[in-house]
DNA sequence: ATGTCC
């Protein structure tokens, strides 16, 4: 995208004016650099998403933004049901409630040379990864319905977890409102036997070490000091969430046209948040969310088993858990006044700043923790949400590096086996089911997740506040 | 992202 076809209004804000269809600007947040590698289609969707009913302020994208079905990955577009707002099944994604969850492991730096091949191995062995991965809990349709009404709440109660940890989960591990009857049986019957399962693409755990720390105050009401080692785990929810977005893709589509709706790209379907096909959508997502808390869930419980084996001294306490593939319903001040919106995050994590009254107690002075997953085999980090000045992309910050080259190039640029012996020349272990998955996974084919979290933290969206290394990758 | 095409 060419940078001097928008105007800039500081080195990291960008915006797309009003013209056309468009309702409301589209606001990029990035250093000239990404804004100028970003892919000219991310523009487009921007200005199709800002032209969309009932849309609030303005459609905004994050640093590590790249185009998807519909929606760019890494938008954020509010919506107000008032005013004739929509809900979109592609402004959420596919993997509806993908996120990511930070374990502290009680471990430092130098406790690792002696765990790592055996932790690598035995994270491999012991947690299903992979397309098509299978647990050992196998769901009837009772056990089904009460997951999906759940959440984490209901994988900690049988003793997938602790109860400490339900605090330090985004909704505090339950989504509210959900409505496991609007998910399909062809959604449920997938999801069957894949709870606590990894899956493949960008999914990974990883054991990573705290390298740097940036915000000492912050670092420590989050509990991370230097050569810590702890755990991230990044996964959504499986083939449930999949089939959930695909067919309400494809039911948005069709009823447009009775909707009244007239769609700027076909793939940008959505729906009115009062219509009853809106309020279906929106309880089988909330659904969704809690297969994917209860799902990272049950792989914290997983990671801990191998940990107790291997290291009994080691205690792995949950830091927090965020999803980067929701909408959720939100209040936020537009010109003074409180309105409740319909924020949907696609790539993008929700940062909620100090004293907000929704952060667990022990993070409400200093804003949320917002967990930043790097590619395999690159730094990850850990930021924190910015008291808000105003509104800016109504509290959110990016998820990740972002994917700079399609998973076809990238196949045809990097070796799966190669990669994974240069990683391991650099004291990275990598484990995985697919040698293929980890070609198209390759550092390379992503954006550079510490430009991206510098940009992100210039433009005002978050703080950054450690600085991590991978030392063991398990990868989908 | 995804039983990588019902």
């Amino acid at each position: 995208m060419n940078p001097s076809s928008l105007t800039r209004l500081d080195d990291f804000t960008w915006r797309i004016e009003p013209s056309g269809r468009m309702r409301v600007p589209g606001v990029l947040y990035a250093n000239e650099a990404l804004v100028g590698a970003m892919d000219d289609k991310v523009r487009e969707q921007l200005v199709n998403v800002a032209s969309l009913p009932g849309i609030v302020q303005a459609a905004y994208v994050m640093p590590d933004a790249h185009w998807g079905y519909g929606f760019p990955i890494g938008g954020v577009a509010a919506f107000d049901a008032d005013r004739g707002g929509v809900v979109s099944a592609g402004g959420v994604g596919f993997d509806i409630s993908c996120g990511v969850r930070c374990l502290h492991t009680g471990l430092k730096r130098d406790d690792l040379p002696s765990l790592q091949s055996r932790l690598a191995d035995e994270l491999y062995r012991h947690i299903p990864a992979g397309v098509g991965s299978r647990g050992r809990i196998h769901l009837d349709e009772a056990g089904m319905e009460a997951m999906l009404a759940g959440g984490a709440e209901w994988a900690v109660a049988p003793g997938w977890g602790r109860p400490a940890d339900l605090e330090r989960i985004e909704e505090r591990g339950r989504m509210t409102d959900p409505r496991p009857e609007a998910v399909s049986d062809k959604a449920k019957r997938r999801q069957r036997d894949e709870m606590g399962t990894l899956g493949s693409g960008n999914h990974y755990l990883e054991v990573q070490e705290v390298e740097t720390l940036h915000d000492r105050a912050t670092a420590e009401a989050f509990g991370l000091a230097e050569g810590d080692v702890v755990v991230f785990i990044h996964c959504g929810s499986r083939g449930l969430g999949h089939q959930v977005g695909t067919e309400f893709l494809r039911a948005m589509t069709l009823a447009a046209p009775e909707h009244g709706l007239e769609l700027p790209d076909r793939e940008l379907a959505c729906a009115p948040i009062r219509s009853e096909l809106g309020q279906t959508y929106l309880g089988a997502m909330r659904a969704a969310i809690n297969c994917a808390l209860a799902n990272r869930q049950i792989l914290t419980q997983l990671t801990r088993e191998v940990f107790a084996e291997l290291c009994p001294s080691a205690d792995l306490r949950l830091l927090f858990d965020v999803s980067h593939n929701t909408c959720k319903v939100e209040e936020h001040v537009i010109d003074g006044q409180p309105r409740r919106l319909y924020v949907h995050r696609k790539g993008a994590t929700r940062a909620f700043g100090p004293g907000h009254p929704d952060l667990p107690d022990a993070y409400r002075e200093v804003g949320q923790p917002v967990l930043i997953g790097g590619s395999m085999g690159t730094a990850s980090h850990v930021l924190a949400g910015n008291r808000q000045a105003g509104i800016q992309a109504f509290a959110s910050a990016c998820h990740g590096a972002g994917r700079a080259m399609s998973r076809r190039r990238a196949l045809k640029s990097w070796q799966g086996r190669q990669l994974i012996d240069e990683l391991r020349g650099r004291g990275i272990l990598v484990r995985s089911p697919s040698s293929k998955g980890v070609a198209e996974e390759a550092p390379g084919a992503y954006k550079d997740v510490d430009a991206v979290v510098d940009a992100a933290e210039a433009a005002g969206l978050a703080r950054r506040v450690a600085w991590l290394l991978p030392r063991v990758c398990i990868k989908g």
